[in-house]
DNA sequence: ATGATAACTTAGCACCCGTAACTATTAGTT
DNA sequence: AACTAATAGTTACGGGTGCTAAGTTATCAT
């Protein structure tokens, strides 16, 4: 039964989450130097401290190579700079630049303004519930091993 | 005091959002034969009744080129049909196939377990907030237009 | 018939994402 | 030390999603 209900909200998942993606996509797109949704989280991500390319990977919950060629893109763009630490020389840590910081701040405040313009009309319990449901979802999905399971999904949990 | 409580809402989006689909992505491609989550959609539209391009398009919040595109993939795939109906002769209506029917049943299936796999674990009040969001989320954005790049959006709304 | 408009398609561009294969560097064995 | 793993990244390649701009064909208005 209470598989029926997780069925039930899996498939509003599906239905509306792709639809959410869209809208918040064509927002940062016409924010100005659509720096796609993907760049923009990596732009929040490493604001608060740098990370090694493997570390940006596996929070994202994209493979390395997808994320090399992100961090490829936006090095392109100049907004942050590939550096190589002291101690293990394999490994490559990506730190902000000022002018990605700059980047940062102008389409967020933008894309936030956008939205927030969609967000206000909701009257007080409404506004609970979404920011309730986004809760949920992070709890959800921050730890998800987002990993295609072998056919007997035994919790991989492998990672 | 609204404004500042939207924009933190918006900001969750932003960074929530971008995760969950690519778990579901990520899903829907384990599931099987990886019709993309947008190819999901759009079955799942189609399976109701045959659409016509531009009505898809809007539906889906995309541009008619890219229906046209990704219906194209789906043709290729033996999942949809396009067809001439008799009135107009511009006008190409999209039909799923039986070959269609029976992919999205299968993938559905799979990734709808998965899913449940990861909703089954909450508690009842936790997947109470997670419907109540995605209802919010429906709401707000199933009639988004979405292509708001213009500043003044006219609203076709003709239909 | 002529011009505008509507419904699509095609072409070109930028980006996300994944797998496979390859380079470097470091760690572990013998 | 010499050889073999294991790590961290990069490159190459294929497929998907989106968009705009520029056609095509069909319909409508005058």
């Amino acid at each position: 039964m209470t598989r029926g209900q997780a069925r039930d909200t899996a498939r509003e998942i599906l239905e509306i989450i792709p639809l959410v993606m869209r809208t918040v996509a064509a927002e940062l797109r016409a924010a100005g130097e659509m720096p796609a949704p993907a760049h923009f989280g990596l732009l929040s991500v490493l604001s608060v401290r740098p990370r090694m390319l493997s570390d940006l990977a596996s929070l994202q919950g994209v493979s390395l190579p997808t994320m090399s060629n992100s961090i490829s893109a936006m090095v392109e763009r100049g907004w942050v700079r590939r550096e190589a630490p002291d101690g293990d020389r394999r490994v490559v840590m990506i730190d902000v630049t000022p002018t990605g910081r700059a980047a940062l701040e102008r389409v967020s405040r933008a894309a936030e303004a956008h939205l927030a313009d969609v967000i206000a009309p909701l009257d007080l319990p409404a506004r609970r519930r979404l920011t309730g449901g986004l809760g949920v979802l992070r709890k959800i999905f921050a730890a998800a091993p987002a990993s295609g399971s072998r056919k007997g999904h035994r919790t991989p949990a492998k990672r």
